[in-house]
DNA sequence: AATAATACATTGTTATACTATGTATTTTGT
DNA sequence: ACAAAATACATAGTATAACAATGTATTATT
């Protein structure tokens, strides 16, 4: 209720944002929940809620950018991993080119 | 409801974003809607719906970041005209820090 | 005379990030 | 040995903001 505006605008800027991060991250390497959480946090400073992540990976995966495997530990929880598939490859290239836009332009008017 | 993904995402993205553009436009500005929006979709090729826009503007002046004026024409419809307050300008930075550390680390994952 | 463009505005819908909470296992600190 | 923290996944409810649709009114275009 009381957080300062600055931080309220950060979460709006995550939304779209973070399904964006996620695509890319999974690109080229796959990631169980938890341990992407951990890399983005090292990568970008930016901060996934679990809360966030988990719905929005079931969402990522109803719209069959991405697929899912349990994988067993030797000890501990089984992992769920993420990997993209070839729609989610497709799709993220065509939001790769409307954010470099954005990017470029948001750059353009803040000089 | 049968937008394709992409479309929906370009949606999100503009969370928050329209506000940092908004912002950012104003900085050295004087703008009215109808202008402005004209005005962002030449700089970016964004387009701001109306029914976005006027809410907006409502809640930057409620949050003391713009303030605006009437400006009677010598013909036609007043016009409404937006400047940036000083809390304005001072959250502008903040979030220009936010936006560059976003903006390179995700030119950074996405190489 | 009709249509498009200019100009501001509101209502209702939809989508998504977050907080809070829950379950369960393993590691670390004292 | 025991408590706390970290690991790991998950859901329910809330808040926020963009958008479509619609409305009012004036001026320019065809």
């Amino acid at each position: 209720m009381n957080k300062i505006f600055v931080e309220k605008w950060k979460s709006q800027v995550k939304k779209g944002t973070l399904t964006f991060i996620v695509l890319n991250v999974l690109r080229n390497n796959e990631f169980y929940g938890y341990e992407f959480i951990e890399e983005v946090k090292k990568l970008t400073k930016i901060e996934i809620a679990e809360g966030t992540f988990y719905p929005l990976m079931n969402r990522l995966k109803k719209e069959d950018l991405v697929t899912s495997k349990w994988v067993e530990q030797e000890s501990g929880i089984p992992r769920k991993y993420f990997t993209l598939t070839e729609t989610g490859k497709n799709t993220l290239k065509k939001m790769q080119n409307y954010w470099e836009d954005l990017a470029s332009s948001i750059k353009k008017i803040s000089e």
